[in-house]
Order: C-alpha cells, then structure tokens, then sequence
RNA sequence: GCUAGGGUGGCUGAGCGGUUUAGGCGACGGGCUGCAGACCCGUUACACUGGGGUUCGAAUCCCUACCCUAGCUCCA
C-alpha cells in the first residue's frame, strides 16, 4: 500500500522490515483529562490501517503508550488531593472506556511511561557518555548540535520555528530536557542522576525500543507531536543506537472546531463521551473517517448529524445487500466497487472514498438502479464493518 | 519564514480522466394535517479561482499566478 511518510515528504509503497510482520507504535495520551474528538481521530485512523493491514495478511505488533509522568499531572493530581500516578490510572481506565465504546482494538501492548524510569535512566545515562547529552545547573539536557542537529522530520529548524528562542541555561537554543532534578511535590525518583523526573521525549523512545526494538516501521501520532517530540525523539535514537529508529512517520491532521484546531489549553474541544451522548458511536466513527487522516476536519453539531444520515443510508444498503445472498459469488457490478474500495484503502487510507463508494452503492442498491445484479453486495459491507470498525447492525 | 492542505451551484460538501444523479440544507410544487411543524413524494442548481499545457476528451493530470485555512518547543 502507498502511505505518506513525513520523513521523506510524499506517499511510499509500505514495505515492512521483516516480511509479513509490522512493528508499529503510538504516542498515547497524556492522562490527566478525558479524551476529546482530536484523540478518537487520531486512534480511530490509526484502528483503521491497523485492521486493513491485518486483513491483508500482516502480523502487527501495536505497543501504545501513556504518558503518565508529566508536569501536568502532577498539577491535576495535586488539585483532586490524588498522588500523580492514581490520577493517571483513572483517566487511563476512563481512555478505555471511551475508545471501546468507539470499537478501536486494543494495542498488543500498552506500556506506562512511569514503569520505564530505569530504562529513562539508562539512556540518558548512555548519552552522557557518547557526549550527546550534558549536565547544566539540575539538569540534564540532549545536545543537539553534538548530535549532528534535527532534520529527521523538520528539514529546515531555523526557519519553521516561528519565534525566537530562549537559551537560557542551555548551549544550543533546541536542546531539551533529558532529566531533570524535581522538588517535593513533584512526582520524582531516585537515580544516579539525581532525584528527579525524565523529559517527555526520552520516555517514547524508551517504551518504543524496549518493546518494539531498534528500528520501527510504524510511528504514529497526531501532527502537533512532529515537532518537537518526534523530532526529539528521533535526535535521541540516533545518537543512542545510530540506527534507523522509525521507517514511516505517519501523522494525522487536526479536528477543528470554528476554524480552529481542537486542543485542551484553549478549552475549544469537545468530550467523546458527550458526543456520545447525543449520537451513536458509529456516526461518530464514520464522521472521523469521512475525510483522509492528513485533511483537516471541521467539527460541528451539523455535520456529526450528516454522519448519522450517512450511517443510515449505509446500513439501509447493508439490509438491502442481504437480499442478494451471502454467496462467495460476486456480479460485474459488485466486483468493481469492491475493487475500488480497497484501492481506496491502498491509497494512503483514503477512508473518505470508502465512505462515498459505500453511500453510492447504498444508494444503487436501496433504488436508485433498477436491474442491476448486485449478488455479493454484502461482502462490501463485511469488509466495512471488519476494517472501517463500522458496525452496521444487520 | 517553514510544513501540510484547500479554492465546486444560494449555502454546506462529494467527485481524483469520459457516458445517469453525489448527498445534505435551502427554495419551489404537491401529499398528509382543522392550521402549522414534523414526515412523505416530486421539482430545482448543468457549477467547478485566473492563465497556460498534456489529451480525441479535464473540475479531475502537469506548470504558473492569485487568494484562503491550519500548525510551527502545552498538545492527538
């Protein structure tokens, strides 16, 4: 399939490292609130090309994380008179609840930042010594331009950075946080390094590398994380293992709200489960699908209504599909949509087009062609509901 | 500045090389109603930013210009 990796810029045809066999992993949420509409676009996208390389014979190895040692956390856990990791638990058990009720497939595997401060130490530890990584005040920062700079991802640091950055206590204006000694109420542990708390970055290439190995093929995440934290993330592998770390950077663009971007610190964002309260989970996963993962989507009262339309006339098609059997057999008819369905999927999970080619043949079948033979026609809707995760309730 | 996307009928929004329409909203006509609403049926838009090019044929591919959107060390 062709698949569109930030790294180099355009679609490649996806190849797994090891034939048959894909190594994937995704930067999880940090958990200290409920997951909004931005986070089910997100796992919903990645849920899909997940279930359609599946279904196309590959073995997948899905490791997520959560990141459950973070600055804000503690701030949460400190508000709701909770220690910092209880705080996390909750919200990571209230993430399943809401991805669940979204028919997204769990991950082979999810691993907690705070259960790799070891692993965190370790490293940073090891990039001390290759002298990627140098100590400063109470901290320890990742040098990036002993390290041979950034370019992973951002080809062009100095000019897509929009303002001027601060040096600080740092020697290079893009070095970050490896470590970084924490006070009282700050969730900290003991280490050679001092107590204290690792920097976001270096917990992802942690949890990645011990679970997934050295080289991924899959690294996905929304497209607020291409910089800094995957480019971070990257800096940091290379100089740990001089390895390839990620062979396709996949990257999903926003929802929108009014115009702009969905986020949590500017309070424009809307809760999955009160979505949910107003629609069925299926609208709302055929809404996050009706556009390609790198479009942006604009989210509205209206359009999620829309999708419950949509739904409708697609699940009509399935009843009707069921009126031309469930033989292996398919008509001329049914074959071309079916072929032009997982081509759609082979393009860069064009789900869109899926969902178009869905309503159209729901359209035809349901009355709008008369005379045409369209034995097999549930076959279609099987492989909707198996790799969209779109139960049509038949 | 850098990156990724767009410019389609009154609006929203599909379409990704060609004959038959996206769909939705609206508008118009009708049905059903004591009247309205909801609902049902029907009618209605032959549109594709400008300029080049490729082609027998382009909204659809290529080039170019203009305009728009989002993001750019909190973020999925």
């Amino acid at each position: 399939m062709q698949i569109f990796n930030t790294k180099v810029g355009w679609k490649e045809e996806f190849i797994p490292q090891q034939p048959g066999f894909v190594r994937a992993y995704v930067c999880g949420p940090t958990v200290y609130d409920y997951c909004h509409i931005g986070h089910a676009r997100t796992y919903i996208n990645f849920d899909v090309l997940k279930r359609y390389m599946m279904a196309s014979g590959l073995e997948f190895l899905h490791v997520q994380n959560f990141t459950d040692v973070d600055d804000k956390i503690t701030a949460r856990a400190v508000e709701a008179g909770l220690a910092p990791l209880a705080l996390a638990d909750r919200f990571i058990e209230e993430y399943f609840r809401d991805m669940d009720a979204l028919n997204v497939k769990r991950a082979t595997v999810y691993a907690k930042a705070s259960d790799y401060i070891p692993k965190i130490v370790g490293i940073t530890e090891d990039l001390l010594k290759k002298e990627a990584a140098y100590r400063s005040g109470n901290t320890v920062f990742f040098d990036v331009g002993r390290a041979g700079g950034f370019g992973e991802l951002v080809k062009d640091i100095e000019g897509s950075v929009k303002d001027r950055l601060e040096k600080g206590t740092k020697r290079g204006p893009f070095d970050f946080v490896l470590w970084r000694q924490g006070g009282e109420n700050e969730q900290a542990w003991e280490s050679p390094l001092g107590r204290g708390r690792p920097g976001w970055h270096t917990e992802c290439v942690a949890m990645a590398i011990t679970n997934l190995g050295e080289t991924l093929d899959i690294h996905w995440g929304g497209m607020d994380l291409i910089y800094p934290h995957h480019e971070c993330e990257a800096a940091i592998a290379k100089a740990l293992t001089g390895k390839t770390f990620v062979r396709y950077w996949l990257h999903n663009n926003f929802v929108l709200m009014t115009g702009k971007k969905m986020s949590k610190s500017t309070g424009r964002l809307v809760y999955i489960r009160d979505v949910l309260k107003r629609h069925s989970p299926e609208a709302l996963r055929l809404f996050l699908l009706s556009k390609n993962y790198r479009e942006q989507i604009e989210y509205s009262e209206e359009r999620l209504a829309g999708a419950e339309r949509s739904l409708e006339s697609i699940m009509g098609g399935a009843r009707a599909a069921m009126d031309w059997g469930r033989g292996p057999e398919m008509s001329d008819c049914v074959k071309e949509y079916s072929g032009m369905f997982f081509n759609a999927l082979d393009d860069d999970l064009e789900t869109g087009q899926t969902l178009a080619l869905l309503e159209r043949l729901s359209w035809e079948m349901t009355g709008g062609s008369k005379g045409k033979d369209f034995t097999g026609a549930a076959k279609i809707y099987d492989a909707a509901e198996s790799i969209l995760g779109i139960r049509l309730g038949r």
